[in-house]
DNA sequence: ACCGACGTGGTACGTTCGTACCACGAAGAT
DNA sequence: ATCTTCGTGGTACGAACGTACCACGTCGGT
């Protein structure tokens, strides 16, 4: 019956069943076997296909971020280039927000790998996974351009605000992953930025100085 | 030789030493047999002050967070009311970043407890230890006084703003532990929005539309 | 002066984990 | 047609973990 198998797909697919465990029991608590149930095929098959745990973790955050990357960028092209580079970040850092199932277990999941980076070596030392400058630059880019087409707020500083709208995802992504705030309301703090750093398009608001 | 002994205290050096190897070597990672040889007392006696592995790491976890107040507290004392609420916030959210050793392993090992939250029920149903609202009430509270003594911009959501700064602490953390971000880059951008809520005193800046 | 509880040590038990080993059927190569 | 490689299964092994058990000295209570 072995026919010859796609391995990369085989890969895909245990480290699919990798973050599906990991997002119901926590990512410490992950053993190969749990994988290989998850996954249906039996533990010599982890083994055979991802020789050490370690291989397969590294996989596994590979994976995932890999499927972040295609989820803002479908996002991202979704509310693409036709409603303006204000769209495009608000779908970017929303995206961001553990919304839906498959958000919350990427985020859960991802954090996991954060914080287990910091005193694990192997996973620390990885140059083309942990490149959350990426997001920055990006970020940065896209607010620079909107200033150039006199979008933005005069006096704006894009690269500072990129940072901490960044921060502020990061941060309220934990608080709704923990339960502490709904989606809801993280987005409202999101927007009420945008609206401060975006020029007052149609309705003015809470931030203004209200003249009247 | 066993003379009578405050179990409260052996409790509080045995978790200081869980904690300590919680940020030498991950949360995950953590043994009673490492808490033990950590704390130089022997395995038998960590499971005679806390009965289960459990009740260890929770009370790790309150003791965790009593240490944190206790930090942040004697930090706003130090820039205390002398120099106005400004200040105080200041004190407030430059004690929730990571910059010395004990703040850096405050963060990793709590961090570490948040995401074991999210899956664990026994973590996640504490009360009185997982009750972050009291740092947004305290700031908010802050916000308001600052706001009442015409300290801040008109306009400003005070609530909001408090949502905002604490996120964006927290994401800025995040960064600085995991070496993504210098400590005083942090600062910097928590200052950058201080300036721009607080009124201008003194020295004008980035964010004012400069009427020169 | 005795006695029961306290503080402490050592160690053994059962489980689970990652990994290694052995076996075997089926396909592509020669 | 044979042979080597590939895919797959089952299982065993050594280590580490949390926990339970047993033993012993030393205090406080009466």
């Amino acid at each position: 019956m072995p026919k010859r198998v796609d391995h990369a797909e085989r890969r895909t697919e245990i480290a699919k069943a990798l973050v599906r465990v990991a997002s119901h029991r926590g990512l410490h608590a992950v053993g190969m076997r749990d994988v290989a149930a998850e996954a249906g095929v039996s533990l010599r098959l982890v083994q055979y296909y991802f020789e050490t745990k370690e291989k397969l973790l590294l996989y596994g955050l590979q994976h995932l971020v890999e499927r972040f990357a295609e989820r803002v960028a479908a996002r991202s092209r979704a509310a693409g280039d036709d409603r303006g580079p204000r769209a495009m970040i608000e779908a970017l850092l929303m995206a961001s927000l553990p919304t839906d199932e498959e958000s919350r277990a990427f985020h859960l999941v991802y954090t996991s790998y954060a914080v287990l980076a910091v005193t694990d070596q192997a996973l620390a030392a990885q140059p083309f996974i942990w490149n959350p400058d990426a997001a920055e630059d990006t970020l940065t880019e896209l607010l620079r351009q909107a200033q150039e087409a006199d979008l933005v707020q005069p006096g704006v500083d894009v690269q500072l605000e990129a940072v901490s709208l960044l921060a502020m995802s990061a941060g309220l992504g934990t608080s709704v992953l923990v339960g502490q705030r709904s989606p809801q309301s993280a987005a409202t703090v999101l927007n009420h930025h945008l609206d401060r750093i975006f020029q007052t398009s149609g309705n003015g608001s809470l931030t203004q100085q209200a003249r009247e």
